[in-house]
Parts: structure tokens; C-alpha cells; sequence
DNA sequence: TCCAAACTGATTTTT
DNA sequence: TCAGTTTGGA
């Protein structure tokens, strides 16, 4: 029954895992049926049944911390090694890089350098690979720029300027986002204006004509185009789509729940007749509904692709009992889902902690002081502990509140690297030296540094550009012919011009990405225009600059992007671009951080696990958000609540605040009914005391029915709660005679409460506005009643 | 062309 | 509240 393996010569020297879970590091020395046994022997019954799939689609309902990625790894070792694939067959595709890096280690762990054969990568990215490799077929060069988020809407909104529509009547966000949203669901142009019926669709159906139409001119696509594109590009050509199909004999994907339309006619092409499309995923953590995803792809997998039951992966080795019991508890509250529930034969541990704030502040105290006991008592380590929440506004009062803390910490997603205006200007340098019809590029970078091109000689230049036909770059070259040029901006046009002409000189002749780059930067003149600014902003720029020059090195060195492939090769410039237009921020950032805590939106913590997990803002409208609620998305709300929940290993805190300042106004909020969901036998209610409202009475307030409160934030301890040794400013002996929750009494703002303690300096939020003011401990007119 | 004051509008966002 | 953008004046 048994195949012959494989033998793959290349496996001999695999060297043994280190720090992997037992199993990882078998050696693959080993052959026959000895070996097949041995790769099986650490899986569970379920894990065991869908790694050893054949043939045919299969669904893997993994629930989390299910171990999925093991399974998805051990079934391709298992399929190259049995001799049922070869490596080459192989497509797994994932929605993150940091996914696809983990996978592609993994599985290079357990088959060896074979799995360089394999394609392990993104959908974005395995579209890039095969639209450069068939640009053409579409009308596209194979230099293509791919578009971010804001440079497509850049465009976007250059189309709705050029058609006069009413920037304050359809926001450039509302039309992207409805062109974007037709793309994911696979309507084209022609399709979406058939079908408009309001005013609002008939613009959009305009903007999107003439977005379909810029683009291409661009020779650009925006991340829907990359899938959307390739969907078209193997409809149309049976020759393209014939070559895949047969060349992709297994595919496997990723959080299978997160596919959108376009997606699953991708996967649907490319598995073809054979249908061997391995699939995982867990419909409980479907959290992309706003992103087109489309949770029935998942629900009806098994209907669509005609095949059995799907295989269940339910036994968890991530949580306590706890923890899942809550969770479970918590998503039975759903309708129409596949039936799981995921269990653990671990430990119970803690009840998981649910805290009543007075506010927000009071709740990023508490949350400070937590951490702070926590690791005083070293139950764990900083690493090892997050804080969840909705949104990103309100990661602001809690930096805020750590940083006062002293407790060190990292904040994931929000404004990112490759965001910044420097950066994004730099590398429109960059992009129009590949790319030069690229006009988003073009219109970034041409008045950057400041040259004296502004608005009317930019719409100059692209006005000749569009009536002759030529790229804004050749326009810029032939800038003698257009007439309504003044003096003045022609020489600094014509300057730009010869600028970047000298440097895609370079750009031919040098292979090094940072030499190319510190070119750029210094020959367009704006490196000197930040140096001539001074100040702190104009230097944090220039060491953003600089980050990313050695970015470019570390590139140069070794190529950190996903593997380019040698089917179509591009020159490392593209490689550089293309590598850092499908990276995110995520992939970098949440590793390396040795001993922060780590802040981010639940989103942002799917498929993340941590020993410590606090879920703050559970209050209704909040969390759920009332945007949800109002779009009847209360489901999707849970699972993320659920997502959130999940990724605790050991501790799970929430909390909610009785009142928060919302856009500059004072909310009152209920706690949010996903706390009452949970059972009250797994919980243990802390309940602050505090009151915004009556100033007066007692002495700063206490914790109720709390059987081991949290180190006194609020008691009438003297002591702050988080004095760690290394601190500079030991707030304790600052502030003598203040500490955290005492109220004072001002001669001038009247009463109020002690919200925070630095160097010399006391917070105090006063009753009167609720404003907050900072006070010099030493001089201010304040003393202490009650 | 550039700067500063007014205005606006505001979830989540793997790529 | 606050940041990102638009508008109007110099």
C-alpha cells in the first residue's frame, strides 16, 4: 500500500530542527515505509487523515491553534516524499508573507532544498509571478508598477477630477472602495454599468471606465488587478491556463475563509479537472467581510467542489480549558456555522479576568499595572503579553499611558514605514526609472523636492502628455512644445527631465539596488532640501532615508524578498519595487521585539498567539462597533471577539470603561454584550470604583468583588503601582506628596483627581470639562482633600 | 508657488 | 480629538 518514496538525494544533509515542536526536525535520511511513518508519527488521528489526502478537493475545518500549518506542511512533505508529487507540482498559497516565509521554512525543514521548487508564496504574489510572465498576453509590460492602496486611490482620484465629479458628494475613499469592491467580485466595466441603477453607481461606473483606461496607460496594477488580471489572463488564453493546470498538480490553501471571489475562480482555473485543491481554514475566524471576503466560500466547499464531510481539527494546543471554554462559549452565539468546538486536554488555568473602568484612562492604568505585576511576579515575560483593541485611535491614551509606566512597547499596523512621504517619493523614483509611463510615480516625484513644478505645470505637462500620447516623462523631455509653459517652469522641467534621464542611465548599468537608490536621492536633490531644512522632522526623515538605503543593501546582499522564480527574469530593480509593494509592516515588525509589549488591533492578531492577552474597549459601539451593528455585521464582530480570545495561551483579560471620549465627545457605553456572553463560572469580575461623577466623596476608591485585585491602581496604596528598578524617574519619589487617585483641590480649576504621575510633574483631570492639565508638583496651588 | 488657517470626517485593511 | 486635506491670501 505503501509507495516507494521518493528519493531525493538533495535531503541528505538536512540538518535537525532546533527550536520546532517534536517532529519538525526529522531527518529525512530515512527511507521507505519507516520514513512515511515517522514524518506521520506526531500528528493527531485528524491532523493524521488530512496530511495523508491523495487526490481530489478536501476542506480542513482548523480551528485555532489547531496546528494547521503543520498539517498543510506535513502533507506536502508527505505527497514529495511518497513520490505522489513531484516538488515542482506544488502551489501553496497563503493571504500573508509572514505566513508564506513560515510555510516555506517549514517545509524546507522537513523535504530539504527541493522545496525551492515549490511555489510558497501569497496570492498576490504567485499573480505578479505569472502576470510578468505573460504581461504581455494583456496588453501590460512586464516592468508593471504595482499600485499600493494609496496610489490607486491617487489615481482614483484623478479620474474623478478629470470627469468634474464633486469631491464632497463621492469621497475618492467611497469610489475606490466601490471599484474595488466590483473588482473583488470579479464585475468588470462593462458588467457594473449594465447593472447601475442609483447616481451613485452611474459615477462610480464612470470612474471606473476611466480608471480601467489609466491604468493600463500607467502600465500599472493596483492589488484587485493583480488577482483579477490573472483570473482574466487563464480565461482567456487555454494555452496559459493549460500550462498551469498541469504544471500546479496540488494546490493548497491558507485560511481558505478569507478567499473573495476573485480568488476562488483563481484557485477554481488553476485546479481545473483534477481538482486537487487542498484547502484550511476555519470559518469562526472569517474577520474580512469588509474586504469582499466571502465566508461562503468556505461554508459551501465541500458542495462546490462535490467532495465528502470536511476533516475537523479540533483539539487545541494553545489555551487552557479556560480560555477555549469562553471562546466556544462565546461563538455558540453565532448561527449558520460548521459545527466545532475545539477542546483541550491541558491545564484549566486562570478564570479569565473581566474589569468595569471608570474610562479609558482609567482602563490603560489598569492594564499598565497588570503588566506590570505580571512581570514583577514573572509569570511572564513582556514579550509574551498583548494588548488587543478595535480600533487604532485607541492605542493613543494607552502609549501614552505606558509610556508613563516605563513600560516598553511596540505598536503593530497604524502608520507604516512604507507609508511615509519620504519613502514613497524615494521609491517614485525608483518606480519611474523602471516604469516610466507610471504618472502616479511621475506626479509624486516631480515637484519633490520642491523645483518650482506646481499644480498648473503638472496638469500642463499631463495634458500634453494625454493629447500626444506619450508618457508625462517624454512629455517633460519635449517640454519646448508646450506652449502655455512659462519660462520658468520649462527650464525646471526641462532640468528634471535631463535628471532622471541621467539616472535610468545609471539604473542600466548598475546592478546595486543602494547605489541606485543613493543616486536617486542625491542627484534629484532631495537629500539637500532636507538637510537645508533642519529641524527634528526634516532629520527623522533623512533616517527613514537612510533605513531604507540599507534596506536596499540588505536586498542587494541577498535577495530577502520571496523567491523571483527563474521562469521570468526580472532585473533586480523590479525585484526590489515589486518585493516591497506586496510587503507589509506585520512582516517585519512582530519578531523582533525581544522585550515589548505588543499593541494592535485584533485584526492585526489573527494567526498570532501570546501567553497574556488583554482585549480592551469591550463595550457596545465600541466592540462591537456601532458601524457593525448599524451594517448588521454583529457576526463578524463576534468572531473577531473570538479571534482576539483565541490567541491567549494562559491569561486572558477584558475590559470595558463606563465612559470614553469618542471624537472629542464623552461616551457612555454598556458593556458589550460579548462579555455577558461569556459564563459567569469562567470569569471573575473586577469592578473599579471610581467615579467620574461625584468628586467629593471617598478617598480615590477601591476594587469590589474582585477576589485578588490588581495591585491597587486606585487603593489607597501609597505606592504606584509599576516602579520598575531601571527607571530613570521613580514617579513615587517625584511627586511626594501625590499619588495615583487622589483628589485635590486646585485654587484656580477647582477639583479633581490625580490621573498620572512624571518627573516633578502631576496629571490631574479636573471635574469641571473633565479637562486634563499637567501641573508642576512643586508650585502648582493644589492640595489634597477627602 | 507656497504656507497657514479652516474644514472635514472618522472601523477593521493579510496584499 | 485630531490628522489629513482643501482653500485662500501673499
Amino acid at each position: 500500500m505503501a509507495v516507494e518514496p521518493l528519493r531525493l538525494e538533495v535531503m541528505n544533509d538536512q540538518v535537525d530542527s532546533d527550536s520546532d515542536p517534536p517532529g519538525y526536525g526529522v531527518p529525512l535520511r530515512v527511507v521507505g515505509a519507516s520514513y512515511e511513518e515517522e514524518l506521520l508519527a506526531d500528528l493527531n488521528p485528524p491532523q493524521r487523515v488530512a496530511a495523508t489526502h491523495h487526490e481530489g478537493p478536501l476542506l480542513v475545518l482548523a480551528g485555532a491553534g489547531s496546528g494547521k500549518t503543520r498539517v498543510l506542511v506535513h502533507r506536502i512533505a508527505w505527497l514529495v516524499a511518497t513520490g505522489r508529487a513531484q516538488p515542482g507540482e506544488i502551489l501553496a498559497i497563503t493571504f500573508t508573507n509572514k505566513a508564506a516565509g513560515e510555510m516555506r521554512d517549514r517545509v524546507a525543514q522537513l523535504t530539504g532544498p527541493v522545496s525551492r521548487l515549490m511555489w510558497v508564496m501569497t496570492f498576490h504574489a504567485a499573480c505578479a509571478r505569472i502576470l510578468r510572465a505573460h504581461a504581455d498576453r494583456l496588453g501590460y509590460k512586464r516592468t508593471f508598477t504595482i499600485y499600493d492602496d494609496a496610489d490607486s486611490r491617487r489615481m482614483v482620484k484623478r479620474c474623478a477630477a478629470e470627469l468634474e465629479i464633486d469631491p464632497k458628494r463621492f469621497s475618492t475613499r467611497t469610489l475606490k472602495s466601490a471599484i474595488s469592491g466590483a473588482k473583488n467580485r470579479l464585475i468588470d466595466v462593462e458588467q457594473y454599468a449594465a447593472a447601475q441603477g442609483s447616481y451613485f453607481e452611474s459615477t462610480v461606473a464612470a470612474v471606473y471606465r476611466l480608471y480601467e483606461e489609466r491604468m493600463p496607460e500607467a502600465n500599472a496594477l493596483d492589488f484587485d488587478d493583480l488577482l483579477v488580471r490573472t483570473v482574466n489572463l487563464l480565461e482567456l488564453f487555454d494555452d496559459v491556463r493549460d500550462g498551469y493546470q498541469s504544471q500546479f498538480a496540488h494546490l493548497m490553501v491558507d485560511e481558505y475563509q478569507d478567499t473573495n471571489r476573485a480568488q476562488y475562480r483563481l484557485l477554481q482555473l488553476l485546479a481545473g479537472e483534477r481538482q486537487n485543491l487542498f484547502v484550511v481554514g476555519d470559518d469562526f475566524q472569517s474577520i474580512y467581510g469588509f474586504r469582499h471576503a466571502e465566508i461562503r466560500n468556505i461554508l459551501d466547499f465541500s458542495d462546490d467542489f462535490d467532495c465528502g464531510e470536511p476533516v475537523k481539527l479540533e483539539q487545541n494546543y494553545r489555551s487552557t480549558k479556560t480560555i477555549l471554554d469562553a471562546s466556544n462559549a462565546l461563538i455558540a452565539n453565532n448561527s449558520g456555522q460548521m459545527e466545532k468546538r475545539l477542546w483541550s486536554d491541558g491545564e484549566v488555568g486562570a478564570p479569565v479576568v473581566i474589569a468595569e473602568l471608570d474610562d479609558e484612562h482609567e482602563e490603560a492604568r489598569w492594564v499598565a499595572g497588570e503588566i506590570g505585576r505580571l512581570i514583577e511576579d514573572a509569570e511572564v515575560e513582556r514579550s509574551e503579553v498583548a494588548v488587543f483593541y478595535r480600533t487604532n485611535a485607541q492605542s493613543r491614551v494607552l502609549e501614552d499611558t505606558l509610556v508613563r509606566f516605563d513600560v516598553p512597547y511596540q505598536v503593530i499596523g497604524g502608520a507604516k514605514f512604507y507609508d511615509r512621504a519620504e519613502i514613497k517619493d524615494a521609491l517614485g523614483y525608483l518606480s519611474l526609472l523602471v516604469n516610466p509611463e507610471d504618472t502616479v510615480a511621475f506626479a509624486r516625484v516631480v515637484n519633490s523636492p520642491r523645483r518650482g513644478i506646481g499644480k498648473t505645470s503638472e496638469a500642463r505637462i499631463l495634458g500634453f502628455a494625454n493629447l500626444v500620447g506619450i508618457s508625462p516623462l517624454q512629455a517633460c523631455e519635449r517640454c519646448q512644445e508646450i506652449a502655455a509653459l512659462r519660462p520658468a517652469a520649462r527650464k525646471a522641467i526641462g532640468r528634471f527631465a535631463e535628471t532622471i534621464a541621467s539616472l535610468g542611465a545609471l539604473a542600466d548599468s548598475e546592478q546595486s539596488v543602494a547605489v541606485l537608490l543613493e543616486a536617486v536621492l542625491n542627484q534629484s536633490g532631495y537629500v539637500e532640501a532636507l538637510e537645508d531644512e533642519r529641524g527634528v522632522e526634516a532629520e527623522g526623515r533623512l533616517e527613514n532615508l537612510r533605513e531604507l538605503v540599507n534596506v536596499a543593501a540588505e536586498f542587494d546582499a541577498g535577495r530577502v524578498f520571496e523567491q523571483s522564480g527563474e521562469d521570468e527574469p526580472i532585473g533586480p530593480l523590479e525585484e526590489f519595487l515589486q518585493g516591497l509593494a506586496l510587503l507589509g509592516e506585520q512582516d517585519k515588525l512582530v519578531d523582533d521585539a525581544e522585550r515589548l509589549v505588543t499593541l494592535m488591533t485584533i485584526h492585526n492578531a489573527k494567526g498570532l498567539e501570546y501567553d497574556v492577552v488583554f482585549l480592551i474597549g469591550c463595550e457596545e459601539e465600541v466592540f462591537p462597533h456601532a458601524r457593525s451593528l448599524q451594517e448588521g455585521n454583529l457576526e463578524e464582530e463576534r468572531r473577531l471577539c473570538y479571534v482576539g480570545m483565541t490567541r491567549a495561551r494562559t491569561h486572558l483579560y477584558m475590559s470595558y470603561a463606563r465612559s470614553r471620549r469618542n471624537f472629542g465627545a464623552l461616551g457612555y457605553n454598556v458593556p458589550s454584550r460579548f462579555v455577558s456572553e461569556l459564563p459567569s463560572g469562567l470569569s471573575e469580575r473586577q469592578v473599579s470604583q471610581t467615579r467620574s461623577t461625584g468628586w467629593a466623596s471617598g478617598s480615590g476608591g477601591g476594587w469590589g468583588r474582585g477576589r485578588s485585585r490588581p495591585s491597587g491602581i486606585f487603593t489607597a496604596s501609597p505606592t504606584p503601582p509599576v516602579a520598575p528598578a531601571s527607571s530613570t524617574a521613580d514617579p513615587a519619589a517625584v511627586a511626594v506628596n501625590f499619588a495615583l487617585g487622589d483628589d485635590i483641590r486646585h485654587a484656580k480649576f477647582g477639583d479633581g483627581v490625580v490621573i498620572g504621575i512624571e518627573p516633578g510633574i502631576v496629571v490631574v483631570r479636573f471635574a469641571e470639562g473633565g479637562a486634563e492639565k499637567k501641573l508642576m508638583a512643586e508650585f502648582a496651588p493644589i492640595t489634597k482633600i477627602g
